[in-house]
RNA sequence: GGCGCGGUAGCCAAGUGGUAAGGCAGAGGUCUGCAAAACCUUUACUCGUCGGUUCGACUCCGAUCCGCGCCUCCA
């Protein structure tokens, strides 16, 4: 079976090929960067993440467009209150955004684009939207005719009645003709952030900066549209109203929606006190990569149930596929090549790309690896994995992990060389020579503060960092 | 009310018309100066509930209960 996708605009799996036959091209909705990322962002982003590293495993050329929400009413209030610019406000967070995703290994997208630095880009789409009759003018601000596009809902797939201007509604008591429009350009109010622009003094409505930004980058038909599931109404439903009624071309071939993450089985918010950015796990002690490895193992589409218990499994997880690699690495095996873990091997890489190339099922790619760790660690227990057996195994990992990127832990600045724990190792060595098990053991506490954990094997000492 | 996602062992979770992957946790064992690591055995006669179709369903159909999300700028 070939590489699939589920599309929530047709609310099916289709298979997937990029339009060009060459370069993907993704568009996926960014942070509004008013805030740290906290890790119901994240578990967007490392679905994309994963999107991202298997479009490219698959041979795919990647034109990946990320956009930055630098304008918008809560980071407006929050400069206000900071005594901001929102340019200075929204810089500390933007930096905080690529610091914080950079720690989970999320790959920068291709082109990462702010709000602010397109402004005439969204005027223009007003003005093509103008042109084309589906705009109205209301107290200064430009809105969105809703009734001037009849496919209104498609993405979401709702079908809203009374799309008839003033049939239910008095439209003099509101400034909309209808319920559903949505504002394209605001009219500045006193005080705001404002561009003065054809359109009047204002700031652009929340949808115009991606259909405008999107089509800029990556032309008016799009491969894939990504966001969390939040998202596909309004937000994408907008995006696509506003770009197709300017285009008359379909916005994007494919929407990929990533499901909420929720925290010990409720709604991550402020107010239940289960809220948690990154910044907040890494304080309690959390390496980095244990979270992107409980953020990526369950599929996309599924909800994602957060618990410090599942954290510390995935830490837990984690560390017996590092564990694994340690083995093959520092192991010596018997000289040869057994067929039957070259064939085993075989079946995993299959077992891997299958899971993956159905919708992502990250889940069941795992199932893959750990099926294979076991048994080949069995195959070493019995000495029938051999040295030539090696690099099949190493291979498998680097597929496994140019798509997970959790076995390399993360090293933080200021630790213990690998020289100065080679030579405590040799001085242990000696020490447990002599019986000396007491200076032997002091060593690996002291290590161990460091972050060094040290296994003794037959064939030696070996170690890895915590 | 409308639209959407989901209910599988203590927890996380895959899967499918043919008799339940994997991870974590638990129990027992092997190995071991100790500690790890690793391996073995063990933990769902059952897949929310009730009907139906079928030789056979957890998987298909119908009904029903429960959880979650969206329907006013929240990933």
């Amino acid at each position: 079976m070939s590489l699939r996708f589920y599309n929530t605009l047709t609310q099916e799996l289709a298979p997937f090929a990029p339009q060009d036959g060459k370069t993907v091209r993704m568009y996926t909705c960014g942070p509004t960067v008013w805030n740290f990322v906290h890790i119901g962002n994240l578990r967007s982003f490392t679905s994309q993440d994963i999107l991202r590293r298997w479009l490219r495993y698959r041979g795919w050329e990647l034109r990946h467009v990320m956009n930055l929400t630098d304008v918008d009413d809560r980071i407006i209030q929050q400069a206000v209150a900071a005594g901001q610019t929102i340019y200075d406000y929204t810089d500390t967070y933007a930096k905080a955004f690529f610091e914080d995703t950079a720690k989970v290994r999320l790959e920068k997208p291709e082109i990462v684009c702010k709000a602010t630095d397109h402004i005439p880009e969204m005027v223009s789409l007003i003005q093509s939207l103008e042109h084309n009759d589906c705009t109205y003018l209301s107290e200064g601000s430009v809105y969105f005719r809703i009734t001037k596009f009849p496919e209104y809902g498609k993405l979401s797939h709702t079908h809203f009645e009374g799309n008839k201007a003033g049939a239910r509604v008095d439209t003099d008591k509101y400034d909309k003709e209808n319920a559903r429009d949505f504002v394209l350009w605001k009219a500045r109010k006193e005080g705001e952030h404002f561009w003065d622009t054809p359109l009047g003094a204002g700031r652009p409505g929340w949808h115009i900066e991606c259909s405008a930004m999107a089509m800029k980058y990556l032309g008016e038909t799009l491969d894939i549209h990504c966001g969390g599931v939040d998202l596909v109404f309004p937000h994408h439903e907008n995006e696509i109203a506003q770009a197709e009624a300017a285009t008359g071309k379909p916005f994007s071939r494919f929407w990929i929606h990533t499901e909420h993450l929720m925290v010990e089985g409720q709604t991550m918010s402020k107010s239940l006190g289960n809220f948690y950015t990154l910044r907040d796990l890494l304080d309690k002690g959390y390496a980095p990569e244990a979270v992107r490895y409980l953020l990526a193992s369950v599929p996309y589409r599924k909800q994602l149930n957060f618990t410090f218990d599942g954290l510390k499994a995935a830490v837990t997880a984690m560390e017996r596929l590092r564990n694994y690699e340690l083995r093959l690495t520092t192991s010596k095996f018997a000289d040869g090549v057994n067929p039957k873990m070259t064939e085993r091997a075989k079946t995993a890489i299959d077992q891997f790309e299958a899971a993956l190339d159905d919708d992502l099922n990250t889940a069941e790619a795992l199932g893959a690896i750990f099926e294979f760790v076991r048994d080949t660690n069995t195959a070493m227990d019995s000495g029938e994995f051999l040295a030539g057996d090696v690099t099949a195994a190493r291979d498998l990992l680097a597929r496994f992990d140019s798509i997970f990127d959790v076995l390399k832990p993360t090293v933080a600045g200021g630790a213990i060389s690998d020289t100065d724990v080679d030579a405590l190792i040799a001085e242990r060595a000696a020490a447990k020579k002599s019986r000396n098990f007491q200076r032997s053991d002091e060593i690996r506490k002291q290590l161990l503060d460091q972050g060094v954990i040290l296994e003794d094997t037959k064939e030696g000492t070996r170690w890895k960092r915590k």
